[in-house]
DNA sequence: CAAAATACATAGTTATTCTATGGTATAGTA
DNA sequence: TACTATACCATAGAATAACTATGTATTTTG
């Protein structure tokens, strides 16, 4: 998967992954590779300073947990955040069928 | 639509205009915002820089041709170019795969 | 005649993702 | 035991793509 295809698509796939609960940074790669079947394998650098991001936004809001010695900072959706994943669906929806007007202007 | 989502992708547009023959800068703009149905409406900034390139790169070739007293930067697919834009069609529906998988991992 | 559309071009800005780096902790293995 | 891989967090700086703003000039339209 090229990096440049993500550009501007990633928010909503970061968001997507946490429908299913709570996540952590590292939870949210394996996430995306597990759903995505190994295409995406994203680097820490492009997820952590994403998260902070979101959560600046308010999309995101995380708490520190403790497993045994591990520290693991838990991120979940807020409700501006599941509005936020609502309106990138409905985004990309628009995007993906205009790409495909484009391509396929006959039909 | 906005502007991010087309990172990445915005050369597979373009390149799929010229199927229909070769056009000029601003002819590329205006088949844009046809097949697209307006959705997209891209500044003058973005696709001059992107054709510039594109020949660089040998996708494109031009030639120019004066209509009246108008001069027209003609641009058309080269071999290379028809290859690249197959190569990025697939592309582009493996991605389009991919966020759906991500964005609806049960169905 | 003024405004809008047509047509080309480029410099500089902005935003996003990536690479590279650095730290800590745990588990498996040579 | 030392090494390696994996898990987990974080940030600085590079790379890139698309945009805004600006400039020129011609043609069509209100």
């Amino acid at each position: 998967m090229r990096g440049e295809s993500l550009k501007g698509h990633l928010d909503l796939l970061v968001l997507a992954v946490f429908t299913d609960g709570p996540l952590h940074g590292y939870g949210v790669i394996r996430a995306l590779r597990q759903r995505s079947s190994a295409a995406l394998d994203l680097p820490e650098g492009t997820v952590y300073p994403l998260l902070h991001r979101l959560e600046r936004q308010g999309l995101l809001a995380s708490r520190w947990r403790s497993v045994e010695r591990r520290r693991r900072r838990l991120y979940s959706l807020t409700a501006a955040g599941w509005r936020a994943l609502d309106r990138r669906r409905k985004e990309w929806a628009a995007f993906a069928s205009t790409v495909q007007a484009v391509l396929e202007p006959s039909g």
